[in-house]
Formats: structure tokens, sequence, C-alpha cells
DNA sequence: ACACAAAACTTAACACTGTTAAGTACATTT
DNA sequence: AAATGTACTTAACAGTGTTAAGTTTTGTGT
């Protein structure tokens, strides 16, 4: 027992090891030089042992994914402590932009990349947990937005996909390097925020 | 020069012969199966005689690009005959939404992909005249919008980027296999036209 | 302490990828 | 007919993910 233990917890440092290198490679080198060679190199094991850590490199990815949406949930603890829907919802959005703006290879992974997708297709696993949980918690702030008349009438599905979409392609563009070539580069963080600004305020119900 | 152009026509047909096998193989099977030897077979020759007509991969992926701008600027030749901005607006939207849907390899190539701005880099060209074009023709609609008081007031380029924003994250999201294992299949079109729908309402300005 | 079994790790190879230097075959010009 | 230039190919380099087979290390039971 306690020897199984002390194994797995052995199998789970080098499985750690692996992932530390992987994250440093691909945030300081980007995702392109992220080879299972690469990082054997790092951690001086030869490349075939990271397959029996991981069943292959999308799996080593969806992994990374992971981590990443760990962090992007850490972000939004923020959130809790405010007593407005409606500033809950901008700050959401300025906390996703912001994610994307620190981490973009970790965005790029998470939302862009193929890969980590392709290993929940591999494994007959339609739903995508971490996405979702996410999306849900947006959903929970838009409906807490209508309940109190904050915004204007609409489908919550519909309302937190255009939020969601928006502040997404913001970053997306970014992230994949098209916004830089339309936007002075210097004014890339300030458009994003004065795009989530303009929204915010459309969705507004007016006052008076 | 006649001989000079009719040996100019000649390259011209290889080339084209090339981009249209290129065309074939991203389209039906996908990005990750594009390959410089891929297309040889296709057409008959040896690889390296791509590298005749070609600089790099880069370069081949930035004229397809190309083509999937004009096609989508095509799409939007039924833009002028609507008097009313605001439905040309609309329109516009849902024509970008039905590109993504129609064209989902084109659409990553143009707009996710980093290699057809790899080329753009090594050339020392910073501006990207396709993303441009269209944007630009997205402020202009929304200058006319704003002229005619059909919207709520703003700064025309964060409007821009919102509504762009908006559509671009939600085709994204859907061409990187994100949309759907959040909603339902069969759903995904309508939910992102209603998306649309709600961000074009929201920024209505109330008429009564 | 020793033999055996199981776990951990490596070597060598396969089938790919983009890309280039050097060589060949053919058409055109002189 | 010889020389030049164009079009194309062969062979190779350096890299990729991945696997089968072999080796080394570790743990266990006697």
């Amino acid at each position: 027992m306690v020897l199984n233990t002390r194994k797995t917890k052995r199998k789970e440092e080098l499985r750690r090891l692996i992932l530390d290198a992987a994250l440093k490679v691909f945030v300081e080198e980007g995702l392109e030089r992220l080879s299972i060679r690469r990082i054997a190199e790092i951690i001086a094991y030869s490349p075939t042992t990271i397959y029996l850590y991981f069943k292959d490199k999308n799996h080593l990815l969806f992994e990374l994914c992971e981590l990443g949406f760990l962090q992007m949930a850490e972000m939004n603890n923020n959130l809790s402590v405010i007593q407005n829907p409606l500033e809950r919802l901008h700050r959401m959005g300025e906390n996703y932009i912001k994610f994307g703006i620190e981490h973009p290879a970790y965005y790029d992974l998470m939302f862009n990349q193929a890969a980590p997708m392709e290993r929940l297709a591999s494994m007959g696993n339609t739903d995508w947990n971490n996405g979702d949980q996410t999306l849900e918690q947006l959903k929970g702030i838009i409906r807490d937005c209508l309940k109190q008349g904050l915004i204007k009438k609409g489908d919550t599905d519909s309302i937190a996909m255009a939020v969601w979409g928006m502040v997404h392609g913001l970053v997306s563009l970014r992230v994949c390097k098209r916004f830089e070539k339309l936007v002075d580069a210097g004014n890339v963080v300030q458009t994003m925020h004065s795009a989530l600004d303009w929204l915010v305020k459309s969705a507004e119900t007016s006052k008076k």
C-alpha cells in the first residue's frame, strides 16, 4: 500500500517534470518548437520515455491546456467580491482579455489549436469540461443581470455566446497576429477594452 | 515580346495547377495533410518543382489566403444594394458567419494559422491588405450608421472591433471545434445568428 | 545474499515533414 | 553543330511523432 503510493508518487513526479519542461519550451519558444525530442533533451531522458507517461503528444498538450484553464479560473477569483452583476460581467471580460494578453501561448493552445481537442475526440468524449465550466459561470452572471433588469431582455445562451464570442474574437485575433496588423501596436489592448466597454454599455438598459 | 508572354503564361499555368491541387487537398483533407509532397503527387511533378514557383510553403499558403479573401469579398457583393446601413451591417455579419461555416478550412488559414502571416513578417511587410480592406468596409458601414443616428454614439474603431471581434470569435470557436462541444451540434449556426441579432439590436438606438 | 520478475528506460528504426545543392534532359539561340 | 538557358529531378539533410524490441534498474520472495 505504502509502496504503491510511493511508486505512483514517483511516477507523478516525472510526469510533472515532463509537463514543466513542455510548459517552459512552448511559453518561451512557441508551440511550433515544442517537440517530444526537445522535451526529452531538457529533462535528460530518452524521447520514448515520455510515451510511458503520456499516450501521445495530443494527450500531453491536452494536459497543458488543463493547467491553462486552472490558471484562468484562478484569475476569475476576483469576481465573487463584486456585487453588481453587470460590473461582474465587465470584469470577467477584462480578466479574459488580460489572460489572453499575458499568456498568448496558453491561449492559442486552449482555444485555437486542434491537437488538444483531438485528444477528446479520440477518447469518444464529446463534451469539454473546462470550456463548459467557464461558460456556465458567464451564463450565471448574465442570468443575474437579466433578473435584476440590468441588461435588456434576451436569451441567456445567445447573450453569453455574443459576449464570449466578442472577447474571444479580440484575443484570438491578437494571439494569431491579425490584430496588430490593423491597429497601432500600442493601441491593441486599449482598443480591446474600449470594444468591451462599448458592448457592455450597449447591452445596458438605459436607466432613465 | 510574344514569346515572353507565352512563356510567362506557361509559368502561370503550372502555378495555378499547384494552387488548385493545394486547394483541393486542404479543403478535402485538412490543412495538416497539405504537404509539398502531397501536392507534387497530385500534379505529377517532383516536390522540388514547387519551389521553382513558390519560395516556400508559407508563400504558397499566403496565396491560398488571398484566394480566400477574394471569395469572401465576392460574398459581400450583396451588400451594396441594401439601403439601410444597419441592415447592411447585419447582413455583413451574416455573410461573415456564412463564409466561416461554408469554408472552415479557408477561414482557419485566413485568420488562425500562423504560417500565412509569417510570409508577411519575413518580407518586412507590416500591414495586411486583405484584412484591412474588409475592416475598412465594416468601418464605412458603421460610420453610415452613426451618421444616420441608427446606433448609439461611440468610437467607430471600437465599434468595428467589437462587431468584427464577435463574429470572428463565434466563427473561430466553431472552426477550432470549441463551439460544438458547448452547444448542441444542430443549434450551432442558429446560436451564432441569434448572438449577432442580439448585438445589432443592442447597438440600435431605441426609436421610440 | 541470491534468483527471479517486473518496472523503467533506451536504442534503432519507420514513415513522415520542409527544404536545398547538385545534376540531368530538353528547347532555343548563335 | 555547339553553346546557352530553362525546366525539372535525384538525393540528401535535418527535423518530426511514434513504435517494437532490447537493456538496465529496481523491488520482491526465498
